[in-house]
DNA sequence: CCCTTTACTTATCGATTGATAAGTAAAAAG
DNA sequence: CTTTTTACTTATCAATCGATAAGTAAAGGG
C-alpha cells in the first residue's frame, strides 16, 4: 500500500467520523442550544477548564464570535467564567452544574448508541479499539 | 479499562478529528465556495457517483437545502447531474472536470499536510495506521 | 388506471453565523 | 513610565443556513 492510498483511506475515514458524530449530535443535543453551541460545550466538557482563546483556536472561530457564543451560553447558565488570579486578562471557563447535567445526559445517550454500535465486545476487542484510538491520536490527529 | 473510559476516549478522539479536519478544510478550500459546499464536494469526490438523497442523508441536510446547495455548485460548474435511465426520478451526481481539478488540488494540499504530520514513517507504521483506520471504520464509525 | 410513495425542486423567512471595526483592561517589554 | 502586546468584549451587517410549505414528475402497488 502506497502513501496515496493510505491518504485516501484517511479522507474517507474522516468523512465517516463526521457523518456519525453529526448524527449523534443531532439526536442528542437539546433544542435550547445550537449545534455550534453544543460543540463548544462538548469541547469544554472534554478539556475544562479552558480559556476563550483555546476554544477559539480549537473550534476555528474568531475571538469575537467565540465571545458572543460563550455569552449566550453563560446567559443560559450552562457555563461559567472564573477570572484567573495570576493573569486577570484570562478567564477559565467551566461548565456550570446545569451545563454538566446537560452534557452528562447527552454523553449518556451517545454512550448508549456507542455501546449498541460497538455491541457486546470482548475485553480483547475493547483493547484493540483503544489501541487504535491511541495510535491515530498520537500519529495522525494530534 | 472499562467501557465508560473507552467512551470518553472516543469522544475526545472525535473532537480531535474535527479540529484537524476543520483546520485543513479552512486552509485548503477555495474562497469561491462555502465550507458546507466544500464538504459536499469532498463527499462526492470520495463516493461518486452519488444521488441527492445520499448526500442529504450523509450530510444530515434536508433535501431542499441539499438541492439548493447542489444547484449552486452546478451553477459554479463544479459538479454535474446525470439522469438515471433506469429510474428517471434519480440523478447521479459527479464532479465536473473543473470540480475534479479543484478537489485534486485540495487533496494534494491536504496530502502534503498529512505527509508532513505522519512524517517519514516506516512501511510497518504505515500498515499499523492502516489497520487502525480499518478497525475503527469497521467496528465504530460505520 | 388511480392512488400512494419516492426523488427531487422551488420559494420563503427568520435565525445563526462569519467577518470586520473599534474598544477596554491587564501584562509585558522597552 | 510609556509603549506594545495580549486577552477579551461590544457592536454591526451581510451571507449563509436550517426549517418549512407547496409543488412536479416518475415509479410502484392495488
Amino acid at each position: 500500500m502506497d502513501s496515496n492510498a493510505l491518504f485516501r483511506k484517511f479522507v474517507a475515514f474522516t468523512v465517516s467520523v463526521h457523518e456519525m458524530t453529526n448524527e449523534m449530535a443531532k439526536e442528542v443535543r437539546s433544542e435550547a442550544i445550537t449545534l455550534v453551541q453544543y460543540k463548544i460545550l462538548q469541547y469544554i466538557a472534554v478539556s475544562q477548564p479552558v480559556t476563550l482563546s483555546e476554544i477559539s483556536d480549537c473550534m476555528h472561530m474568531s475571538m469575537p464570535n467565540t465571545s458572543r457564543e460563550l455569552k449566550k451560553l453563560s446567559e443560559k447558565q450552562l457555563c461559567e467564567k472564573v477570572a484567573d488570579n495570576e493573569d486577570r486578562r484570562k478567564q477559565f471557563i467551566r461548565l456550570s452544574a446545569k451545563g454538566e447535567a446537560m452534557m452528562n445526559d447527552a454523553f449518556q445517550r451517545i454512550e448508549a448508541r456507542f455501546a449498541e454500535r460497538v455491541g457486546a465486545i470482548s475485553p480483547d476487542e475493547m483493547k484493540e479499539i483503544e489501541r487504535a484510538l491511541d495510535l491515530l491520536r498520537a500519529k495522525v490527529f494530534y
